[in-house]
RNA sequence: GGGAGCAUAGCUCAGCUGGUUCAGAGCAUCUGCCUUACAAGCAGAGGGUCCGCGGUUCGAACCCGUGUGCUCCCA
């Protein structure tokens, strides 16, 4: 077979993922075998893959990759999640774009089409995740809207209803004027916004003409005014106790009260009380009886109750009554003012606090446990685990959880009224009706309909079930796959999303199954560009994921976003790591075809007592990395897992032992060296799978012809072995040598291809013998001789303790200075490094307290050092 | 305002229990090589006041305090 020369991934990547699907090697069901599982974080049905994704989701098929080959039982779980406001978003402005208005349409008929967009593009996202070679049991995919989900979902809400927990009321809620509906504080972010502060100044209602003046960033909800508040120790106002004044325009007249929650420092000390537009001002007014007028309507206009501006936008009021407020002369002044300002989370509209009917969930029982289970249990580990103080602190401050979206995609709240206004919650509407004809039969009788609930639950609501759900909870708590797979592994997610989803998820597994959701959370960092931004649509500084993953292929991609990508950090995204992916794919391709080559060149019973040394020490270094790289996994170390087998592959195996192994040109080679080559080859390969799928899949095929299911992703890890710290030893100075006598070879313009001569002068003969064959072709001597005397007409250099002398033809002129200098300097390093030792050692402090393996390992440095300086002393002499 | 975190080579970061063969890796840079697996490569090399200051200790990149600069979360 003729090998190309680099790597073609488009071809490879479609045959192993088929492969690998058809052959069942992604799905499980329960056996003997310890379970590892875990549920992806189910991205919106609207979701197309970006970068955090492709991190997000390449981690949990590299821990799933990887627990496979240690004999788990392994099963990724996928699906998606209904994403209520986005969905919707994304429905009606398909329904917009085919000239029908969502307001004209029938709750129902809206639902068939939100359907049919699901069931068109609600796949596309998982089809995505395919091509970057997740291993998901796809037979388990799930969606937050199946039919046996949306009961769970119901059912919870009436158990947690039936326990107190739920309930509904009016509240101060953060309202989103573009979507229309409630959003929960988690919804909202904050962010440092160039706002004016205005001064406006209220008549007092008294003989002389006086004035109180306020400072806002809001004038438009002056007409909502209730009262004006001052604090009680502020001398300013300490005259205007039961006094009112006029709110402007309007002239409204409202009391001036005095609270100690004022800040006098603040402005002018005077705060305007806005109930309905303002949770402090809310709490004010509830605190001193004030009445609540509600200026806005839904989508963000002027109310009836405003009096003025009826129907107009409220940032066109902002302008229109600061012009109004000058001609009335009731402005002062206004000034530059930077503040906090909320935007939604999903549709980036300034958030007004509204006071609205909504449903809530009281959290304060459901926190307990999962507040225990992480902080003082540690029943769950949080990795890193610097996020367990980000959760504790948000648990204990959590409020309740506003539940109830104003839209028609989702769960809907199943709650139901009768004519009278009375509250029927029940899990179907036959069991609503029940209630109702049981509670009030005569009114039942006369008025059978009940009205249901117009809103649905908020998206979390159901997302908190998915480690459960996925499996059936609801239909059967007791089932196999359950009691199996639950409670699952590890969780992979954004620390985003720590309160939204984990902390959430983790309250329902206690709440409803009595159990946690998962052992471990692995958070995964932020995906940024090169300058550290947030990759976003509007910075458009998202790179295309799927033109990256046909340009480079999947295991590139893998290769880029995880190399960076150190547990919980950021990760800055470059093209740089796309190259350096590449060109890793590309040397693993090319060390097969060199092997590849050697098939045929195979003889049995060859000498090859001299690279037995290569082998024995790649085994050596194997065994090394394999007991790190288990220990990285085990502690999430992803990145630098990889950056440890890639500097195996790359510098052990092809850059040492394949150099050394490699036969000569169109020599033959041992069949017993061949073959323990490619099966370290193999274990190689095996290492690198979990990240890199599919270039090891198609080498370890073409490495070796295999049988049916002898796949790469099968093959079970070896048992860790304990390295020969010898062999590992000698290993080092072998290399040290080479680069020792290449170096010298580079400074004196000695071309590779000159031959030399080595002498030795050490006292571990040995050694040499063991690696002389390796060690002549490595730096092209034609022999190694021994000797205990310096040698004129040669080149000496100093490693560790054993003194070389390099002679080549060339060698008889050359100038040594250079090398005279580089020696000189050693020298003063070791003297001073010595001398260090030497007063650590004669200090009796140190003597008493440092522990003995320290002081012992201390003395021999000392020895080291002073061995090295008298070699490099007597070297230098020669010179 | 409350909380968390970061500062080590030009860049991105390791450095897990304090112990100079521990100041490291990758990328980038420089020098020399088209050596018959790979120029997407090979062989070498250079590069650091471990943010400033103070303290603890026999000993500090590491622990403590403080200053400066930056990031994130919450109100």
């Amino acid at each position: 077979m003729e090998l190309s020369k680099n790597f073609q991934h488009n071809e490879a990547e479609l045959k192993w993922y088929a492969h690998w699907n058809e052959s069942g090697y992604f799905k499980s069901v329960p056996d003997e075998r310890p379970p590892y599982t875990i549920v992806i974080p189910p991205p919106n049905v609207t979701g197309v893959l970006h970068m955090g994704h492709a991190l997000n989701n390449t981690v949990q098929d590299i821990l799933i990759r990887r627990a496979k080959m240690q004999g788990y039982n392994t099963c990724w779980v996928p699906g998606t999640d209904h994403a209520s406001i986005a969905t919707e978003a994304k429905v009606v402005n398909m329904l917009r774009d085919m000239g029908i208005d969502k307001k004209t349409m029938p709750r129902d008929e809206f639902l068939k089409y939100a359907w049919q967009w699901k069931e068109k593009y609600g796949g596309i996202i998982l089809k995505q995740l395919e091509k970057l070679g997740c291993a998901l049991d796809w037979e388990r995919t799930s969606f937050t809207m199946d039919d046996d989900y949306y009961a769970a979902v119901i059912r919870v809400f009436n158990e947690l209803y039936e326990k107190g927990l739920i309930y509904r009321g009016v509240k101060m809620i953060n309202w989103d004027p573009k979507a229309k509906t409630a959003l929960s504080d988690e919804e909202v972010i904050h962010r440092q916004t160039n706002s004016k502060l205005y001064y406006v100044r209220y008549k007092i209602d008294s003989e002389v003409e006086e004035y109180i003046t306020v400072a806002t960033v809001r004038p438009e909800t002056i007409l909502g005014d209730t009262g004006v508040c001052v604090h009680p120790e502020d001398e300013r106002y300490a005259h205007l106790k039961g006094k009112f004044c006029f709110v402007p325009l309007i002239n409204r007249r409202v009391p001036i009260i005095f609270d100690e929650y004022i800040d006098k420092e603040f402005g002018t000390g005077a705060l305007k009380i806005t109930p309905a537009h303002d949770i402090n001002d809310y709490n004010l007014a509830q605190k001193h009886g004030l009445p609540v007028v509600d200026t806005l309507n839904e989508d963000g206009t002027m109310s009836e109750a405003a009096q003025l501006y009826i129907g107009q936008d409220r940032f066109v009021v902002r302008k229109a009554i600061v012009e109004d407020l000058k001609t009335s002369g009731n402005f002062v002044k206004e000034e530059d003012y930077s503040n906090q300002v909320g935007f939604s989370e999903r549709t980036d509209a300034v958030i007004e606090p509204r006071l609205s009917m909504q449903w809530w969930c009281n959290m304060q029982e459901l926190v307990k446990p999962a507040l225990k289970a992480v902080v003082e249990d540690e029943e769950i580990e949080f990795h890193p685990a610097k996020f367990k103080n980000t959760y504790k602190h948000w648990m204990g401050t959590i409020r309740d959880w506003c539940i109830s979206r104003q839209l028609w995609w989702g769960q809907r709240i199943p709650a139901w009224y009768d004519l009278e206004g009375g509250l029927y919650v029940a899990q179907t509407s036959e069991a609503a009706h029940a209630q109702y004809a049981a509670k009030k039969p005569e009114l039942a009788a006369k008025h059978p309909e009940l009205r249901q609930d117009d809103d649905v639950l908020d998206t979390w609501f159901s997302s908190w079930l998915w480690p459960m759900e996925v499996f059936g909870w609801n239909k059967d708590p007791n089932n196999k796959d359950l009691n199996y797979y639950y409670p699952t592994n590890t969780l992979v997610t954004a620390p985003e999303i720590i309160f939204f989803w984990v902390a959430r998820m983790i309250m329902a597994g206690y709440e409803f199954l009595g159990k946690k959701p998962f052992d471990k959370v692995y958070f995964t960092g932020i995906v940024r560009d090169k300058q550290g931004r947030k990759m976003s649509k509007s910075l458009g500084n998202s790179p295309d994921l799927l033109k990256m993953i046909d340009d480079y292929g999947a295991d590139v991609v893998r290769f880029s976003v995880v190399i960076t990508s150190p547990a919980g950090n950021d990760l800055l995204f470059d093209d740089a790591q796309l190259e350096q992916g590449r060109n890793f794919c590309n040397k693993m391709w090319n060390a097969m075809r060199l092997v590849k080559g050697w098939e045929g060149r195979c003889q049995k019973g060859l000498d090859d007592s001299q690279v037995k040394f290569a082998m024995d020490w790649m085994d050596a270094r194997l065994a090394t990395v394999s007991q790190e790289l288990t220990e990285m996994i085990a502690e999430f170390r992803l990145s630098e897992g990889l950056k440890t087998i890639y500097s195996l592959i790359w510098n052990d195996f092809c850059s040492w032992y394949l150099e050394w192994v490699k036969p000569g040109m169109e020599q033959p080679i041992s069949k017993n060296v061949y073959d323990r080559t490619i099966a370290i080859f193999e274990q190689l390969l095996q290492l690198v799978h979990p990240y890199l799928p599919f270039v090891t899949e198609e080498i370890y095929h073409i490495l070796k012809d295999r049988v049916a299911g002898d796949d790469l992703i099968n093959r079970q890890l070896p048992v860790l072995t304990t390295p020969d710290a010898q062999i590992l030893k000698d290993g080092l100075m072998l290399q040290e040598l080479i680069t020792a006598v290449r170096d010298t070879r580079n400074k004196n313009q000695l071309k590779p291809k000159d031959q030399i001569k080595l002498w030795v002068d050490s006292d571990n003969q040995a050694f040499y013998n063991k690696v002389q064959d390796i060690l002549k072709k490595q730096i092209n001597a034609g022999e190694i001789s021994f000797t205990t005397e310096p040698k004129q007409g040669t080149i000496s250099i100093v490693v560790q303790t054993d003194k070389l002398y390099i002679e080549a033809a060339a060698t008889a002129g050359i100038d040594t200075t250079a090398q005279k200098l580089q020696m000189e300097k050693d020298l003063v390093y070791y003297q001073g490094f010595m001398a260090s030792i030497d007063k650590k050692l004669g200090n009796e402090r140190f003597v008493q307290n440092a522990k003995p393996e320290v002081i012992e390992n201390e003395r021999k440095k000392y020895a080291d050092a002073q061995a090295k300086i008298k070699t490099i002393e007597e070297s230098l002499a020669l010179l």
